[in-house]
RNA sequence: UGUCCUGUGGUGUAAUUGGCAACACGUCUGACUCUGGAUCAGAAGAGUCCAGGUUCGAGCCCUGGCAGGACAACCA
């Protein structure tokens, strides 16, 4: 896909021009390890490793694990899988921001001996309301003059364990009446006495993320910290830090855009983990979930995944994508790589009545219009045969072109057949169908150039495998789920995303299809293969209808 | 009564030094088709949040408004 420059390209091209650290480029993908990762941590990290790749620079991954109360090992392995599948590499340079624990832990030593932090020891509540508001500046704490060999006495002892969680926290001494929050004596370190997933029991006071994260980037020679907008307001405190560090007139450029935000979505870890934990979908990676594993799932490719993230742009106007555009990016690459294949989803039997009883034949099947690289295949056909529910109708509207009483169409790659009968059960169900064939139009043509109007997809009754097929649809029916003051979000969760059909016949090619293959269903829309799936039970899950203007005309009248 | 950020078709993004507002998705036509898919051709849809100003000329520069968002976790 093109790849046009958004506004961070052009401000690194702007650093490149003025010669900015010599030419070099690096980058990185920082997240928390408290959950997995999701479409909108996808935008970034195509960002971040894309922008290494297109400069020659470098991307790091790292953890910032700082909270050992949220982080977790299966977490850390997520990430690393889902940022491996989308395509990209870090190379030998993993890092986390525990990796820097002990010169984190000596940077605020260095701080409290140039008087410039200070343990305070009131509890929660107070420091907060010490804080003031946005719009009322803060007040000093009784701690902010103490001396710095106290300070250093106190901190050594927070260090050691012997205070318990929560009586004192260090502070960076800037400005309570700062108009930003942030410099108003922000907390650097506090005290919790939680093993961590790398650390384990080392430490019982962990720096806080604003206390973290810009010395990481700035010890691992980051030049362009991108991170999302929320962080603009971080920005000052981060660059006071590096005040008090550097050593040349090296730093790293911090630059925010907007996060993602899809329609009939929610994008927070705390949301999703709050519908994995309440059972609302079947873990994170249900392909319901926006989650990449998620996406994965459900039969997303990664390059779709890119693409869309090419597409949607990088900017910091805080907007709302449409998941239309996410769908045309899998439709478009699925379109041209996914084998065509025939599944009777809600199956109606239909016996062929002019055709010989026992008899079996092969018919060439195209596995892929828009690649003839992948050639053809064979598909059986014989005397019952299913075809969709849908593709019937007694008492056909005035646009249906498909198969009614009495009309002819086409069964792909096989034969014209011609609705004689209808059978019902006693409920006036229609059970069956009963068609004759024009065994002159074999392989789909007849030889007196006669039309019809539809061509339908079959599957012969006696080779076809049976399957379940998983429908999913929206997991929100709101387009804003979130964006609504006194409603939960749960409220608009669709009571239909899942669909499961367990009567499906699909044609015997699929049997030994591999999880996450990809497959269309002709005239459907695209089906992967799931993890759970066997040869016994084939297990498959739409990732996506075709585009459907028939369906498209009825919703419409 | 703060600080910072952002306002361009329905949605998302473009627009070089100030020079006919472009592209994609979506929508709607039509063509073609052994997928009501794909493809191809075309159409509608904004005058750039508002008001002033500078200029031959402003989406872009200046002034003043308005609207939306972020910031008051010992979360990240």
């Amino acid at each position: 896909m093109a790849k046009r420059p958004n506004f961070i390209h052009l401000q690194i091209e702007q650093d490149l021009e003025e010669g900015k650290n010599s030419g070099r480029i690096h980058t990185r993908f920082p997240p928390e390890p408290n959950g997995y990762l999701h479409i909108g941590h996808a935008k970034s990290i195509c960002l971040n490793f894309g922008i290494a790749e297109k400069y020659g620079g470098k991307c790091n991954l790292r953890f910032d694990d700082t909270n050992p109360a949220k982080e977790e090992t299966e977490y850390v392995d997520s990430i690393m899988e889902d940022v491996h599948w989308l395509g990209f590499d870090w190379g030998d340079r993993l890092y986390y921001a525990s990796d820097y624990f002990d010169k984190l832990h000596q940077f605020a030593v260095d701080l409290i001996k140039k008087g410039k932090a200070y343990v305070d020891d009131q509890d929660a509540d107070t420091i907060s309301r010490q804080k003031g508001t946005p719009t009322r500046p803060g007040f000093e704490s009784p701690c902010r003059m103490r001396p710095v060999e106290e300070n250093l006495r106190l901190f050594e002892k927070m260090t050691a364990g012997d205070f318990p969680d929560g009586s004192h926290v260090l502070r960076a001494k800037i400005d309570m009446a700062s108009p930003n929050m942030h410099m108003r004596d922000p907390i650097i370190y506090r005290i919790i006495k939680a093993s961590h997933h790398r650390t384990g029991d080392k430490w019982c006071i962990y720096p806080m993320y604003d206390f973290a994260h810009g010395q990481c980037d700035y010890w691992e020679g980051i030049t362009h910290s991108v991170c999302t907008l929320e962080f603009e307001v971080h920005r000052p405190l981060y660059d006071w830090f590096i005040d008090q560090l550097m050593d040349s007139d090296y730093r790293p450029r911090q630059i925010e855009f907007a996060r993602l935000n899809l329609t009939y979505t929610v994008m927070s870890k705390r949301r999703l983990l709050e519908l994995v934990k309440e059972g609302y979908v079947n873990g994170w990676d249900d392909p319901r979930m926006p989650t990449i594993s998620g996406l994965r799932r459900r039969g997303y490719s990664p390059e779709s995944v890119r693409n869309f993230s090419e597409r949607i742009g990088v900017t910091k106007v805080d907007g709302m994508i449409d998941v239309s555009l996410l769908e045309y990016s899998v439709r478009e690459h699925l379109n041209k790589i996914a084998k065509r294949v025939m599944g009777v989803l809600n199956p109606l039997k239909v016996v062929i009545t002019n055709y010989p009883v026992g008899e079996t034949e092969e018919l060439e099947a195209i596995n892929n219009p828009e690649d003839p690289l992948m050639g053809t295949r064979k598909v059986s056909f014989s005397r019952e045969l299913y075809i969709e529910r849908d593709d019937f109708m007694e008492d056909p509207p005035r646009k249906f072109f498909r198969l009614a009483p009495g009309r002819e169409v086409r069964l792909r790659y096989a034969y014209f057949v011609t609705c004689t009968e209808v059978i019902k059960n006693e409920k006036g169900e229609i059970t069956e169908l009963h068609c004759t064939y024009d065994p002159a139009s074999r392989g789909g043509n007849s030889p007196d150039g006669r039309k019809v109007k539809a061509t339908i997809h079959w599957v012969s009754a006696a080779h076809a495998v049976k399957a379940e097929v998983r429908l999913y649809d929206r997991l929100f029916n709101d387009e804003n789920p979130t964006g609504h003051k006194d409603i939960d979000f749960r409220q608009f969760l669709n009571p239909e995303s899942l669909t499961v059909l367990k009567e499906c016949f699909i044609e015997p090619s699929v049997r030994k299809a591999k999880p996450l293959d990809h497959f269309q269903f002709e005239r459907l829309g695209y089906f992967n293969v799931d993890y759970d799936s066997t040869e016994e039970n084939l297990l498959f899950n739409r990732t996506v209808p075709l585009r459907d203007s028939w369906s498209k005309f009825q919703n419409g009248k």
